[in-house]
DNA sequence: AGCCAGGACTGAG
DNA sequence: CTCAGTCATGGC
């Protein structure tokens, strides 16, 4: 079921190619993965927009911004004051790590690692993994637990490692798989939140929820 | 007017 | 380990 509904999607919505990124720098994907914590992606992307205009959109240049003044340039994205304080650990971690997480294929000892920086949970820790490092991990999101539950007849509340183990073992080991399916997700959950009949879509997704594996 | 959004930390039990 | 409380803005 889970690799039937990928591939039902893909045909769908064709491929998404995510992170939504203006900049194209890795340092932009990192913070808009800490950014858009419980914060609606419009608000994201105001904030963003303030530090690329305030050309503060690096590792080095929001460790050398004062805090009062990084706050107000994230305002926006709410939480200013701890996500100003997760952006300057992040920037500083990155700075000390950037080119071993560059070379490592150890995803899981590198996942450690960044669960050990604060600020920063397992979905932060997955998102960064997989869109700024292209690391393949498997991302869970609210959007991925509703989906869960409302396609795949999965349980979308158990424990974040027992979801990400149940997506990951039903595919192959692949980045652009990975990507492209929380991607697709997200397309998913989007479209239906604006949108009630759904013609094509909705019977081929009758359809995998019909298969029984 | 409220409710919620692509979470994570902290303290209590 | 589970659970509520906290953090904050903008859109609907």
């Amino acid at each position: 079921m889970i690799c039937k509904l990928f591939t039902t999607l893909l045909e769908h919505y064709g491929p998404q190619h995510w992170w939504p990124c203006q900049s194209g720098a890795r340092w932009e994907i990192i913070a808009g993965a800490i950014l858009t914590q419980n914060t609606a992606w419009t608000n994201v992307e105001k904030a963003i927009g303030n530090l690329l205009a305030a050309d503060v959109m690096s590792q080095q240049l929001v460790l050398e911004t004062p805090d009062a003044e990084l706050q107000e340039l994230i305002r926006p994205a709410g939480f200013f004051k701890q996500k100003c304080a997760y952006l300057k650990a992040m920037a500083q971690f990155i700075i000390e790590h950037e080119s071993e997480f560059e070379k490592s294929d150890d995803v899981w000892a590198l996942r450690k690692q960044l669960l050990a920086v604060k600020g920063v949970g397992r979905e932060t820790a997955d998102s960064i993994l997989l869109y700024a490092f292209n690391k393949p991990i498997f991302v869970i999101d609210a959007y991925t637990r509703r989906v869960a539950e409302r396609h795949l007849d999965l349980d979308g509340s158990v424990h974040y490692d027992v979801l990400q183990k149940t997506f990951m073992d039903a595919l192959p080991s692949d980045v652009t798989i990975y990507n492209e399916y929380h991607a697709l997700i997200v397309a998913l959950c989007k479209e239906s939140c604006h949108k009630s009949g759904c013609g094509e879509l909705c019977k081929s997704l009758y359809e995998v929820s019909k298969n029984t594996n």
